[in-house]
DNA sequence: CGTGCTGTACTGA
DNA sequence: TCAGTACAGCACG
């Protein structure tokens, strides 16, 4: 393991990130400063996808490699939201389903609510049936990032 | 409509 | 085990 840290600027605010050099992934991606670990850089392929996210470029992070989640469900849950293209939001029951577990909409919010990679593992594209649903950050910043991305209705 | 109950799958203690 | 979830669907009033 050879970590370091960095943050950048997002439609939402400072996001605060670990990436980890050995295995070249990305740990985590956060809107604060908890669990920050590892010497800090200034430039980095990381900092150059926000960038370009920011600018516009909403599929900058299609290249960022992230650990595998602990368990098959986290694996095929995530997975399954990281081919949610950006501008276009699903319900926790649409994932669920097309993860393979077809009435599993409240762990799927479970899942999301333990995302350690906000924005790469774009949790803020999941939504409730009846509306926007929930976010660990506030539903203000999962709002910002739809925005940003020009999803509808928002 | 809104509120509340219940089914459901997964997690962490 | 068991309680706790960033849910969904339906029954009521």
């Amino acid at each position: 393991m050879s970590l370091w840290h960095g943050t950048a600027k997002s439609p939402a605010g400072l996001v605060y990130f670990v990436f980890d050099e050995s295995d070249q992934q990305l740990i985590s991606a956060r809107f604060d400063p908890r669990d920050i670990e590892g010497p800090a850089r200034k430039s980095s392929p990381i900092h150059e996808a926000f960038a370009q996210y920011n600018d516009g470029a909403l599929d900058a992070f299609d290249g960022v490699d992230v650990p595998d989640a602990k368990s098959a469900f986290n694996v095929n849950v995530y997975t399954a939201m990281r081919q949610i293209p950006p501008g276009s939001v699903q319900t926790y029951g649409e994932l669920a389903a097309r993860s393979g577990y077809s009435r599993a909409a409240r762990a799927v919010g479970t899942a999301c609510g333990r995302n350690e990679i906000v924005i790469v593992i774009p949790c803020h594209r999941v939504v409730a049936s009846n509306g926007v649903g929930g976010y660990g950050y506030g539903v203000d910043t999962k709002v910002k990032l739809l925005v940003h991305e020009g999803a509808e209705g928002y």
